[in-house]
DNA sequence: TCTGCTTACACGTTTGAACCGC
DNA sequence: AGCGGTTCAAACGTGTAAGCAG
């Protein structure tokens, strides 16, 4: 939808026909699954029938909550979170990029018997282009049109619920790429843009009716903007000192920069041949500063570090985009179609879709743009002065949408809400996050950090205290205006199980629509300062949302329009943080609540985003993907995840 | 001139095949 | 023959810097 019904430029532009199967390392894998992108504009899909909202549980969680209480944490969260605090980038390059920090999970929650897919999506977090300036990131001007929106299908899906449970789900395998024609089925995203991993878990039940539950997970400190050089010293400090690959340009690598000035001068004195080579030369490598240590060097680097710990991003809501997951795409995955349907276990009252969506906080500003951050003082005065932050980018923060749909109107708003600190541990104040980067953070501390880090992806920590649980948000799903069908139109011509009954399944492969242009509904948002005030409970965890103030609340953008709060009970500003849980349960369509009232449409520089939620979609002729999936299977043993076009289908 | 992107480069890490011993 | 451990080389991942394009 993405690419036929958004942006059908794309859909008609070359990278289409070259969007196969394929197999990272493998490319000679390719195989079309799914009819051309021609073939699918001519036919327009049946259209989806969304899930309906969910109900937003409010206090403790019923039952069925808990029944379904899937949740997940950000293991190298505290990795992430020194990253987030100076400004993440990632390079983006034309072969593709691995992402680092990854994203290291731990799922729980799960019914240990059924099998589920693991995706992990990367959305735009505003419609922005960013430079750098000043020191900081600063938003130039609007984003580049949306590219084709694709997955990383984690190369363990599907799999049972113990078995994502009992490891550190990592989906370090995912490269991201700048190259709108990449054929090898790489994240494409566009450099200088904003950008928020998001991570899905989807039921998988049997070949045909997968897709019985969904969550999908945000974490905020994993918000990063492309790069295809480094802008930010420090991030390029940060990245050597902790990626292992970047080892060889540590101060005390073959790759620093004094060992390539020294090989670089006695290159010339090589080609000169005239001058000898003495050992004197103050930039061998061979000399070392008896007074300089490497952990004298990282510790300068980690001192430049700001003290606060407060994200450098600021806190723009994830806008919620759906992810139409064709079952087409999603049953050839799965291997053994008879050990999936032994597995089925029958539970008509299992959700069938849950969303989470998060935000940044944001500081306290009403200027909804990036402005240029001041230059962090490597040894502050006062640690806690609030940081030289960025102002917030309230895209969609939070988002109040609906729609019109003629069958089925929802609507949508969603808002940050800290989760509660009995259900989420992992938000306590962490001296971890409290302290951030001492200016003379020593290497064995820091190596101790990195340490306590591997400890949580190997389990021996308890991740109660050093991991991040995703946010929670009580978010209701946008309907997506979806072409409806005629009236008197023909039923789908398949049945599927109770828990499917209100989804869609529209002929498109796996899709992940972009809706940002499609008829908005109004939107507001606001900004949630994170360290306005003592009194708030996580204003010591760097990167988490926090309690929406009602000073803050009426503390908005003036670029968005403004929203009747009081309407909104998750607004209020005594209600606690906790993690809800929002079901989706074909018993509850019946008990949807009116919208909410729409707020008037005010000007805005940042166009705001449609709340997407994760759609399930079910190809109506599932046949086509059963010959491919043993096929995939035998040519690819040893997966290392999937690249999946959410637009043409699925490349590996 | 400036900004952003591509590419080659050198180094370190990862991976898997080959080999060896039990 | 099978298993486990070690070794080694190729592939891969990384940031840097020069060069190019707009």
């Amino acid at each position: 939808m993405l690419g036929v019904d958004v942006y059908p430029g794309l859909a008609l532009g070359p990278q289409r026909i070259g969007d196969r199967f394929y197999r990272d390392r493998e490319p000679a894998a390719h195989m079309a699954l799914f009819p051309s992108t021609c073939d699918r504009v001519s036919k327009p899909p049946p259209p989806a029938r969304l899930l309906a909202p969910p109900p937003v549980l409010h206090g403790e969680p019923t039952a069925q909550a808990q029944k379904d209480d899937v949740k997940m944490d950000l293991e190298n969260s505290s990795l992430w979170k020194q990253f987030s605090s100076v400004g993440t980038e990632m390079i983006i390059t034309k072969k593709g990029r691995r992402m680092f920090p990854g994203m290291k999970l731990k799922v729980s929650g799960l019914n240990p018997s059924l099998r589920y897919i693991l995706l992990l999506d990367i959305i735009p977090m505003d419609n922005s282009r960013y430079r750098f300036q000043g020191g900081g990131w600063q938003a130039v001007g609007g984003a580049e049109d949306r590219l084709p929106d694709r997955v990383f299908i984690h190369p363990d899906s599907p799999a049972t619920g113990a078995h994502w449970q009992s490891r550190t789900v990592s989906f370090h395998y995912a490269k991201l790429t700048n190259n709108t024609l990449d054929t090898h089925g790489h994240i494409i995203l566009h450099s200088l843009h904003r950008y928020q991993p998001r991570v899905h878990v989807i039921e998988a039940r049997d070949m045909l009716s997968w897709g019985g539950g969904q969550h999908s997970f945000v974490f905020p400190e994993t918000q990063f903007i492309t790069v295809t050089a480094y802008q930010n010293s420090k991030i390029t400090e940060l990245k050597i000192s902790s990626n292992p690959f970047a080892k060889g340009f540590r101060e005390e690598g073959m790759n620093s920069k004094k060992q390539r000035d020294a090989r670089q001068k006695r290159k010339l004195a090589d080609m000169s041949e005239s001058v000898p080579i003495g050992n004197c030369d103050p930039c061998d490598s061979t000399q070392h500063h008896p007074n300089i240590t490497g952990a004298d060097l990282q510790a300068l680097a980690l001192a430049s570090l700001p003290a606060d710990p407060s994200c450098r991003f600021q806190d723009t809501l994830v806008p919620e985009q759906p992810l139409d997951l064709d079952e087409a795409f999603m049953t050839s995955q799965i291997p053994d179609i008879s050990e999936v349907t032994n597995t089925i276990i029958e539970s008509s009252d299992s959700l069938s879709e849950a969303a989470f969506t998060t935000s940044f906080q944001a500081t306290q500003t009403s200027s909804p743009s990036f402005v240029p951050l001041p230059q962090p003082s490597p040894f502050p005065s006062d640690p806690s002065e609030p940081p030289g932050d960025y102002p917030a980018v309230l895209s969609s923060s939070p988002t109040l949408s609906s729609t019109t749909s003629p069958s089925l109107q929802q609507t949508a708003f969603t808002f940050p809400t800290p989760p509660s600190s009995s259900s989420s541990p992992s938000y306590q104040a962490n001296p971890e996050l409290d302290t951030s980067f001492p200016p003379c953070q020593s290497q064995e501390q820091m190596s101790l950090l990195m340490q306590q880090d591997d400890n949580i992806s190997t389990g021996r920590n308890s991740p109660a205290k050093q991991t991040s649980e995703a946010f929670i948000y009580p978010t209701n799903l946008t309907s997506i205006p979806e072409p409806q069908p005629a009236l008197g139109a023909p039923p789908a011509p398949f049945a599927f199980p109770a828990p499917m009954q209100n989804l869609s399944f529209p002929s498109q492969a796996l899709h992940l629509s972009n809706l940002a242009q499609q008829n908005q509904a109004a939107s507001f948002s606001a900004t949630f300062p994170h360290h306005s005030s003592s009194s708030l409970p996580f204003q010591t965890s760097s990167c988490f949302p926090s309690t929406p103030h009602p000073q803050n609340l009426n503390n908005m953008a003036p670029s968005y329009p403004s929203v009747e709060l009081g309407g909104i009970p998750q607004f209020s500003p005594a209600g606690p943080y906790r993690s809800d849980v929002m079901l989706h349960h074909p018993s509850l369509l019946q008990q949807r609540e009116p919208p909410l009232p729409i707020p008037p449409a005010t000007p805005s520089i940042y166009p705001p985003f449609t709340s997407y939620p994760l759609r399930l979609h079910q190809d109506p002729h599932p046949s086509l993907s059963i010959p491919l999936r043993p096929l995939y299977r035998h040519q690819h043993p040893h997966t290392q995840g999937s690249f999946l076009d959410v637009n043409t289908g699925a490349v590996f």
